[in-house]
DNA sequence: TGCGTCACG
DNA sequence: GACGTACGTGACGCAC
């Protein structure tokens, strides 16, 4: 039904319901597990209630529930203190808003929220579209920023006290009609939300202002004309900020938003997923009332807990059978998959192609499903086995056009009440985005796999499904083959293609099902929430957006290293008076040590000389005694530099240029490393040169195109200011408070030398020791790094710790909760497991240190996921966007007239990527740059 | 495929 | 008392 007269729309404010809830009722924990769930129970119960309203003339035809997606918004753009000094939510509260976005789905009412804006935006822009359309709207909540939409076919109902709240009312409480509640609320402010307003003024006096001059433009007009000497001196001392308040106060009509009203359409809940909820929660009445509502037999709630969350009941499930999948051939079968899904409410996803490369892929087909064992793909991109020397040939029969299949598909996958669940959900949502999809909303069992499982194990799906669900998936082997002979996927018969990726669907569903409870179980749902899931659609548009990188550059870089090479290679041979490989560590190590004789050689495990670069480092000094081989270990040092930047750089890169875009397009891996940070793959970005002058000339070819600019944000210092925080070192956060240079300060501290009798020697060794307290210190390492005698490195360390004894003990209690827990955590919540700290011999020491480093590393890798998330909508409306991320430093690309405000709204979001969820007790500080390349940005 | 090496934070 | 060690990554070439 298109939305128009006679339509009637209602519009829950959520997030409302949710504090309501959780104030309202004592707290309630699930049994099984102690999951804090009142406000969830809270929320069904009011929910439930407003869906069950008898019919009248109000009845909805059309409905959403309103959240507010995260406490910053554009309004913290205009006024920085906007809702600032909000108080956190309960502990106790927050891994319930999460769970009441799952309950609005599953009593199958369209959930909305949208980042950058609260949840009064969106209201106020359906419900001024559906009077717009010539329907009606009823706005269910009491709160009295709503108050300025009534009128014109709007209303508002306290769902509380169940009273409509209409124009008469906003006028009792406003002393205004709704119009001019806008200006009533500028003047007086609002001290819970921070609005500043007028001081001295109130709803009151407003009122009477606002009656008395018409509106509050001709007020400020006329402010000189008021009687009261302390209402005129209010009204023009702050005629800013009262204009600052009301675009505050003034709701936005016009939100972007990605539904449509006829989106919004009432649709009875699937009985069975809404009853799999709630025995989920394990709300016994709830689920007694809806079960009798729509006439079905309540499902019995079992309450006995698991002993450990492996051991939690599973329900039974078929087993995994390719032979039962389905192909979907034409539309008619779609359609009824289509069907299914909408009254289903979810749906595993995943795109079959001939390529990993997601920017070079090509969609071969599309598998679904539903429930454990009921799974179909949809072939649409299947080409006969031969071809012609082009590699071109032509279509099977019985597949749908690619397009038609898609067009339907497209309002399932966009579908704000359709849950969308995924095995690396990044590759599919840019396959499709190439197609004009934006997958939405979905889960990730990758990423949940990670929130739960990080440092136990990997998380791709062979693993996964053999792990949790001890089934074997065919292996892509076995449709491709492998090495030169290798198939593409599009080249698979259906027949096959089908017992393969449905298969891979059916999987996906259940670990979805399987992980969804154990997320919950192990307190991660927050971290998964707001850590792993919202980065993919950022990370995805990063990648498509690609880094423009100059091939002329880089070609002519590769033929001066090959000419210096060749030069160093002639050297090196008439030095070693032999010919051979140089780039051979095994025949390299041979000429040293046997040939010339060299001492310090010493074989590895696999019988050859080490050659690295300390131990050429070393032969290098020894130019009195063995003249030849120093100079020979020198060349080859730095043959050895000219080879690593051509091979991994100026070459390989060329061969990432794509060929349309012009773009290098790098690949983020969110869930591989294992403290949370990224890996970049396919070129890996992140590890472009920069410590030496000839390296970092490589950033000069990754450039910003005609009339734009490079801008590179970097955190200084950030693990270290984490350390400072967590450790609670006074010294230290002082030191940064102040914005002294904090490896000065250390040596200062620990070498009793005045910070203006510094050398740059003792600085060095200080900062060495910084370093070495983030890696998990130990006298061989400082000893190594620094190359000083261990005995003096020991002493280094003692001093240190002598000094800041807090390390030590955060040290300590590190251990002490790994060997405890089994894992180390992030000030934000992310969980790496520790599975070897209780090791014996030298694995141990690894496992201690690693536990040391991964509470930093982790909680400054997710700071910058935090900012990156946020990233998208603080610097909408400019002409700029996020290119790449590496570890600290965020890089873009803008127009030049965009780049001043880019930086600044980069910064405020960067600097303030912990609020508000941890209140650092260090600030944390971006430097900025920009420049027609990367190496000028830097 | 495993190892050594070396680029980055 | 000896073991072996700074933390986290990915890509390349060689040797098997």
């Amino acid at each position: 039904m298109t939305f128009g007269k006679g339509c009637h729309l209602h519009l829950i404010d959520g997030s409302a319901y949710i504090f309501r809830a959780y104030h309202a009722l004592p707290p309630l924990t699930r049994k099984s597990d102690g999951l804090p769930v009142g406000a969830v129970a809270g929320f069904c119960n009011i929910l439930w209630n407003e869906l069950s309203r008898n019919g009248g003339k109000d009845a909805p035809t059309h409905i959403a529930v309103v959240f507010d997606y995260s406490s910053k918004t554009f309004r913290n753009e205009i006024y920085p203190a906007y809702k600032a000094q909000r108080p956190e939510p309960p502990e106790d509260l927050r891994p319930q808003f999460s769970l009441t976005r799952e309950a609005t789905r599953a009593f199958n009412v369209a959930c909305l929220e949208a980042d950058g804006f609260e949840a009064d935006d969106i209201i106020a822009t359906l419900a001024q579209q559906a009077v717009d359309a010539g329907g009606a709207c009823t706005i269910i909540s009491s709160d009295k920023d709503l108050m300025q939409l009534v009128g014109n076919g709007i209303l508002m109902r306290d769902p509380m006290k169940d009273r409509l709240i209409d124009r008469a009312e906003v006028e009792e409480k406003f002393g205004v009609p709704p119009e001019k509640v806008v200006d009533v609320q500028s003047l007086s402010g609002d001290s819970v939300d921070n609005v500043p307003g007028a001081p001295g003024i109130g709803i009151k006096t407003a009122a009477l202002l606002i009656n008395e001059y018409g509106d509050l433009d001709s007020l400020l007009a006329r402010a000189d004309e008021i009687k009261q000497p302390k209402r005129r001196e209010a009204l023009i001392q702050n005629a800013d900020l009262i204009r600052i308040s009301r675009q505050l106060v003034t709701l936005k009509r016009d939100t972007p938003l990605d539904v449509t009203l006829d989106d919004l359409e009432v649709r009875a809940p699937d009985p069975e997923r809404l009853m799999a909820f709630l025995t989920d929660m394990e709300f016994r009445s709830i689920t007694r009332r809806v079960a009798e509502k729509l006439k079905i037999a309540p499902p019995a709630i079992t309450e006995t807990p698991p002993a450990t969350p492996e051991d939690a009941p599973r329900p039974e499930a078929p087993p995994i059978d390719p032979g039962t999948y389905e192909a979907i051939r034409d539309m008619a079968a779609l359609q009824a998959w289509i069907d299914r899904i909408r009254a289903a409410g979810h749906v595993a996803v995943d795109t079959e192609t001939t390529s990993l490369d997601e920017m070079r892929a090509e969609l071969v087909g599309i598998s679904l499903c539903i429930e454990a064992g009921q799974a179909a793909y949809v072939p649409l991109g299947h080409r006969q086995g031969g071809g012609d020397l082009f590699g071109s040939s032509d279509l099977v029969a019985g597949q749908i056009p690619m397009e038609e299949a898609l067009a339907a598909l497209k309002p399932v996958l966009e579908d704000p009440a359709i849950l969308k669940i995924g095995q690396n959900m990044k590759y599919d949502w840019k396959i499709l985005a190439r197609h004009g999809i934006r997958i939405a909303p979905f889960d990730d069992t990758m990423l949940m796999s990670y929130a739960m499982h990080g440092g136990l194990h990997g998380h791709g799906m062979d693993f996964l499904s053999e792990n949790y669900l001890s089934h074997i998936p065919i292996p892509i082997k076995s449709l491709l083959g492998s090495g030169k002979s290798a198939i593409t996927f599009d080249r698979v018969g259906i027949e096959d293609a089908v017992k393969y990726a449905a298969e891979d669907a059916d999987i996906t569903l259940r670990l979805w099902e399987r992980f969804r409870p154990d997320l919950h179980r192990a307190r991660v749902t927050t971290v998964y929430e707001t850590l792993e899931r919202p980065l993919v659609p950022v990370l995805a548009e990063m990648e498509m957006a690609g880094v423009k990188v100059d091939r002329d550059t880089l070609s002519r870089m590769s033929n001066a290293f090959a000419q210096k090479m060749a030069a160093l290679e002639d050297e090196i041979r008439t030095l070693a008076g032999a010919d051979f490989n140089v780039g051979s560590p095994k025949q390299l190590g041979e000429i040293l040590f046997d040939r010339l004789g060299l001492p310090g050689g010493e074989k590895g495990k696999t019988g050859a000389y080490a050659t690295g670069a300390e131990v050429l480092e070393d032969l290098t000094t020894m130019e009195d005694s063995h003249p030849t081989g120093a100079r020979l270990a020198a060349r080859v040092l730095d043959w050895r530099q000219l080879s690593k930047l051509k091979s991994t750089y100026t070459d390989a890169l060329q061969d990432h240029i794509h060929p349309e875009t012009g773009r290098v397009h790098t690949s983020y891996v969110i869930a591989g490393a294992n403290t949370g940070r990224l890996a970049s793959t396919d070129p890996n970005l992140q590890n472009i040169p920069v410590r030496t002058e000839e390296g970092r000339r490589i950033r000069e070819a990754f450039v910003a195109p005609a009339g734009r600019r490079i801008v590179s944000l970097d955190y200084s210092q950030i693990e270290l200011r984490i350390l400072a925080h967590i450790a609670d070192i006074p010294a230290l956060k002082q030191a940064f408070k102040e914005g002294h240079d904090i490896h000065a300060m250390t040596a200062s501290e620990m070498f009793n030398v005045p910070l203006d009798q510094m050398t740059p020697d003792i600085r060095r060794q200080a900062k060495a020791i910084n370093f070495g307290v983030i890696y998990g210190i130990s006298g061989f390492g400082l000893a190594r790094n620094l190359r000083i005698p261990r005995a003096e490195a020991q002493g280094f360390i003692d001093r240190y710790f002598e000094r800041f004894p807090g390390i030590k003990t955060y040290m300590d209690d590190t251990i002490a909760f790994a060997k405890a827990h089994g894992f180390v955590q992030t000030l934000f919540g992310r969980k790496i497991h520790t599975p070897d700290i209780n090791a014996k011999g030298p694995g141990a020491g690894f496992a201690r240190r690693g536990a040391i480093n991964a509470p930093i590393q982790g909680t400054a890798a997710d700071v910058i996921r935090r900012a990156m998330i946020r990233m998208p909508a603080a610097i909408a409306g400019l002409d700029a966007r996020m290119l790449l991320q590496v570890h600290d430093e965020l890089l873009f690309e803008a127009a030049e007239d965009a780049v001043e405000p880019l930086i600044a709204r980069a910064r405020e979001v960067m600097e303030g990527a912990a609020h508000p969820a941890v209140h650092l007790s260090v600030p944390l500080i971006v430097d900025a740059g920009q420049g027609a390349n990367w190496a000028e940005a830097h």
